[in-house]
RNA sequence: GGCGAGGUAGCUCAGUUGGUAGAGCACACGACUGAAAAUCGUGGUGUCGCCGGUUCGAUUCCGGCCCUCGCCA
């Protein structure tokens, strides 16, 4: 059995259509299970604000990979992708299908494809990386890297010029620069949809989205996480601080302009189909994507 | 009605000693390999309130008008 892939911009009803796309294929037959690829997801205590699977969705549909950090602790790609590809093989092994949904589209093709990450490297070596591009600048750090890794590379972008850095540091390749980040060659033989819609429809959709969110807590969840002792990577939440401030319109701005990056992935991706679910409910939009799985792994 | 301040990009504003204008935010497009809901790159989208005057040339100077805000009636 293959895998089922969605991927989307923010608040375009990725989840409400894989749970309707699940009932499709269990008529059929399948066993499908959800492998959430999202970095807040993975968070417990920020399923609101993050727009996790609720109780009564992950009745209808079983979600793996929500909620199984603490917001103490710091995630990364590289520990997601481990994650998602025991789940995904294990799925597979078990003959089941997995639905592997979410927004975050570096976890989605390390989930998807055999993304060569680079370890971490040890804390002390990182620390001192980033006290130097905060006392020095990035671009003074750009410069001690190694020409060919320095050219793709802008030296105002601190987070890759520090990767880069302390992989040099520690004797580490590069990161590398294949194909894998884009290829259609990926671990299974998978169905990649991209679910879209309308522009003016898509900011609607955020605008209610933020909006439930908010009634239902957010503000508050990101206080108690904030509380808690969220590390960097839970902080970097959409909004994070924005909720805390009350600024509601702010929040809205933040994911509007996170549904344009999500469309620059989706463009970039190869293979994927996009599915557009304009003027269309769940359901109907679920019918749409079954057909693309149909004609992309070819009908069962 | 009088006095004062002000009308410039979607918003908040800067500016041009007269040569049709630029910042931040917003927005659009893009990059992306263990921080990715992160980080970064590129792009100005405009009857400079309206009408007239002076001038080779007015968003800028002058006059009138309209509108907004504040204070006083």
């Amino acid at each position: 059995m293959a895998v089922v892939a969605i991927f989307g911009p923010t608040a375009v009803g990725k989840t409400a259509v894989a749970i309707e796309l699940a009932d499709l294929l269990r008529a059929r037959g399948a066993d499908p299970v959800a492998v959430s690829c999202d970095a807040i997801q993975v968070y417990r205590g920020l399923e609101v604000l993050s727009g996790a699977a609720v109780a009564a969705e992950r009745e209808r549909l079983e979600h793996r990979l929500i909620a199984i950090a603490d917001v103490g602790e710091e995630f990364s790609a590289g520990r997601f992708a481990a994650l998602a590809r025991l789940e995904i093989d294990a799925l597979i092994a078990a003959g089941r299908t997995p639905i592997v949904v979410g927004g975050t589209g570096l976890y989605m093709r390390a989930a998807l494809a055999d993304l060569d990450l680079q370890p971490p490297v040890p804390a002390p070596v990182r620390r001192r990386v980033e006290a130097e591009i905060a006392d020095r600048g990035p671009a003074a750090l750009h410069a001690e890297l190694e020409a060919d890794v320095a050219e793709r590379i802008h030296p105002n972008d601190r987070k890759r010029v520090a990767r880069a850095l302390e992989l040099q540091r520690v004797g580490l390749d590069p990161p590398e620069r294949r194909r894998e980040l884009w290829t259609a060659g990926l671990r299974h033989p998978t169905a990649l949809l991209g679910i879209v819609c309308g522009r003016a429809e898509l900011a609607d959709r955020i605008d209610r989205r933020v909006e439930a969110m908010l009634a239902a807590g957010a503000a508050e969840e990101a206080r108690a996480a904030a509380r808690a002792g969220a590390s960097r990577t839970a902080r970097s939440a959409l909004g994070f601080d924005a909720l805390i401030a009350g600024d509601g319109d702010a929040v809205k701005a933040e994911h509007r302009r996170y549904a344009k990056r999500q469309m620059t992935w989706l463009r970039r991706m190869e293979a994927v189909e996009a599915i557009d679910r304009s003027g269309l409910g769940d359901r109907e939009a679920a019918a749409l994507a079954l057909a693309a799985i149909d004609r992309q792994l070819g009908a069962t």
